[in-house]
DNA sequence: ATTATTTATCGTAATATTGCAATATAACGA
DNA sequence: TCGTTATATTGCAATATTACGATAAATAAT
């Protein structure tokens, strides 16, 4: 037991579900507002902009990374990381639906 | 250690990440796909629907309604559940906000 | 009242996540 | 080459999540 099931669900709840989970951190918020409000790549100053300690904010860098919710390109001694624009819009698409489809909803028990 | 540093991070950034970690589940995708899909809140089904056991969905329900994006109803014996479409739409312009910010970005080093 | 049905809770095992100190790696400049 | 700077990896402790069997609670029907 312990770990999640996925061969229960179809593909796209899992892809889905993973972008999302990799989202789903105050930290991992925070690194991505982060890389859109500079507006540039050149960013090696992430770990100053957090409080948490430089293993732990390399460490969720990855994770963001591995979910392929940012880029990161090596720039000298520096690292530049950006947001991958696709990745975000298929989040967006993805809830999109979901609210459009509410919308759309007729009976109102709750 | 283990546990998430939430006061390093402001309430909307925490906010959100709680909201996302909601849903970042395959069983909950699931669950709030299919609560869409019925378009109807007579849902006393999602066992079924799901092959998962009893206890781990109501777990699971238990989940989506404490990060207020389901809400309960007693129907009887049956118990009447519905997505919360204003949680949705937090997430949805939340999403937005971030997407529309990436297309206005000029630097395009990755 | 008794029984069946539906959902919730408890307890627990397996696994995953979070955070950091210590250390490693990699690239640059003197 | 050596030191400096920036980032990654390792190892580990604390905590959280996932899943489920067993059981409880609540209501409906007989």
């Amino acid at each position: 037991m312990g770990s999640t099931k996925t061969d229960l669900f179809s593909t796209e709840q899992n892809e889905i579900a993973a972008l999302l989970k990799a989202i789903a951190h105050p930290a991992r918020i925070a690194i991505l507002e982060y890389l859109v409000k500079v507006d540039t790549c050149i960013c090696g100053d992430i770990v100053n902009e957090l409080t948490l300690a430089q293993p732990t904010v390399s460490q969720h860098l990855r994770e963001l990374k591995n979910a392929g919710l940012i880029k990161g390109n090596v720039e000298g001694t520096a690292i530049c990381y950006c947001v991958d624009q696709s990745k975000i819009a298929r989040i967006q698409a993805y809830v999109s639906d979901i609210s459009s489809k509410l919308d759309h909803k007729t009976d109102q028990c709750c």
